[in-house]
DNA sequence: GCCAACGTTGGC
DNA sequence: GCCAACGTTGGC
């Protein structure tokens, strides 16, 4: 099983609004790096939910539900996009400050590449985020 | 509001 | 196919 990151601004999708939902299809990706990260997720991989410009921190884990297919907001058909739901909230966020300031996480692929919406997470890295995020216990 | 990083577009 | 100009993302 792989690990994600994904990144979305809550004034446009919030994690509550998924909390909500129940479930969601992350379309929007028109980032041919970040597509073909969206392309090698299988069903069941897990994904951080991060909050970019407005609090700027993971919030939440999300499970993929459905591997790619075709995103239908885009309408040139180029891209895709996957099937997510929400599995938990994190106890205590984790923000963007603590991961630069961790000697493991600050090499993850989100400080490396500001601008990637969707990136790989390691084992080690994930497992370092839910050690600040206190959970599970 | 600014700016660095990076992706895209278009002229040649 | 190169690269300058321009647009967008995202952190501060």
């Amino acid at each position: 099983m792989a690990y994600w990151l994904m990144k979305s601004e809550p004034d446009v999708y919030p994690w509550d609004k998924l909390v909500k939902d129940g479930k969601g299809n992350w379309d929007g990706v028109r980032n041919y790096q970040a597509a073909n990260n969206l392309k090698a997720m299988k069903s069941g991989d897990k994904a951080f939910f991060y909050h970019s410009n407005i609090g700027i921190e993971i919030v939440g884990i999300m499970e993929v539900t459905k591997e790619a297919h075709l995103d239908p907001t885009d309408e040139k058909k180029r891209f895709v996009m996957v099937s997510v739901k929400p599995v938990k909230a994190l106890k205590k966020t984790v923000t963007l400050k603590q991961i630069k300031e961790d000697a493991v996480l600050k090499h993850m692929a989100l400080v490396k590449q500001s601008r990637l919406s969707v990136s790989p997470v390691t084992e080690k890295e994930w497992k370092r985020v839910l050690e600040l995020a206190a959970w599970p216990d």
